[in-house]
DNA sequence: CGTCTCCTTGATTGAAATCAACTTAGGTGG
DNA sequence: CCACCTAAGTTGATTTCAATCAAGGAGACG
């Protein structure tokens, strides 16, 4: 909670009412804020991945979206969190207190502006979510999928996943056998190779690229 | 095209930056717009429906909302709408030509706190929708349709849908039949009571609430 | 009255879920 | 360092829910 002697972290995207970051590690699996709690602070993540999801009866999970280090998350129009965050792997978050976000709209017009195309951006990306989820196959799915997180690393690098088939699978609305069998399919038809579960090469991007339709 | 020599529609809700609006009526299933167009208008619909959605290779569609009625649609962050808009019944529809978002957002406060709240809000149904594609089975998805649809009637009016099976189905990421064996199945249950294909009791709605867990 | 489009219902198939072992890979502590 | 323990991942057999294929029925409209 207090200040580091050494560097603290100061948030540079919205520049007006929070606190200095506070910086705190979570275990895999660690709760970052539950559905429902208060809604008093944003996120930044360090290292490490970080998923917000929703949980329903029966277990049933969905996740809405993996946070990579640099990436924003927590923001909540009203009081309370409409998701929950987890850490999936061990995280570093910085976490920025503040009162409420229309406050920083209202004072603030780069903030504001900031905020807006930060929704605007997670609109985009929930509705292509949308198509994802209600109208593509389990190959089509797990490609696309793919295909996303490879954008995190350069073309010739190989690809790491960060999350368990679990997550993927909470992910894509599928089930962990599911993702590995199709995981494997691709494997046979030389599209990737799974160096280890979460190594992968890209042996075809193409072919990838032409499965996820 | 031109102004009716009577009532202008003069928008009350983003209050900058656009000539009055021009009064359009489509038929059931006309283009309002494509994806790809030029995002140079948004619109509000008077009468009808209007619903937004994306196409996939081998004919298939996922809807991503229903606008009805005072709802406004069709904004667009970038240059290029990432969605399509066609009339799901006969519909009127104002449109209000408009720069950019941009634009207005950066000359007028309170019409820039509005288009937040409405990205905002979009978001959170946006999210919503994911969860129930991802991880619900046909007859939650479809109760679920059921309630959020009557919620636009008085409790204890009957239920009138606007939209066709298909147009449900390809919102629920489903297909029409079982759309229609799932309604069927419900009013075996006594759960609802289908008066015509477009006309629904909810002859009990604490046992639909169930259904959509 | 005939011809659409929309909707329903039945039969069958099929993709993904479920159930069930088994394997692999990390991590910990002796 | 290695042996054990557990979480994560794979693979196979079977089931199930929804898709597909197919045929009719019900309205709406010219």
């Amino acid at each position: 909670m207090a200040f580091a002697g050494s560097a603290i972290p100061m948030p540079t995207h919205f520049g007006s009412l929070h606190t200095a970051g506070a910086l705190r590690h979570y275990a895999q699996h660690q709760e970052i804020f539950g559905e429902g709690d208060d809604a008093d602070a944003y996120f930044k993540v360090v290292s490490g991945v970080v998923r917000t999801c929703r949980f329903l009866s029966g277990g049933r999970r969905q996740v809405d979206e993996f946070h990579l280090p640099g990436d924003l998350f927590g923001f909540e129009m009203g009081l309370h969190r409409r998701l929950c965050a987890e850490a999936a792997s061990a995280a570093t978050i910085i976490h920025y207190r503040h009162r409420s976000i229309e406050s920083v709209a209202a004072n603030d017009k780069a903030a504001a502006l900031r905020l807006f195309e930060h929704a605007v951006r997670s609109l985009a990306r929930a509705q292509d979510h949308a198509v994802l989820l209600g109208r593509r196959t389990a190959i089509e799915k797990v490609a696309a999928f793919l295909i996303d997180w490879a954008a995190h690393f350069s073309p010739d690098e190989d690809v790491i996943l960060a999350m368990t088939r679990q997550d993927i699978a909470d992910y894509l609305g599928l089930t962990v056998e599911t993702v590995s069998r199709t995981l494997a399919r691709m494997e046979k038809h030389a599209v990737i190779e799974l160096c280890t579960a979460r190594w992968i090469k890209l042996t075809d991007p193409v072919a990838l690229r032409d499965l996820a339709s």
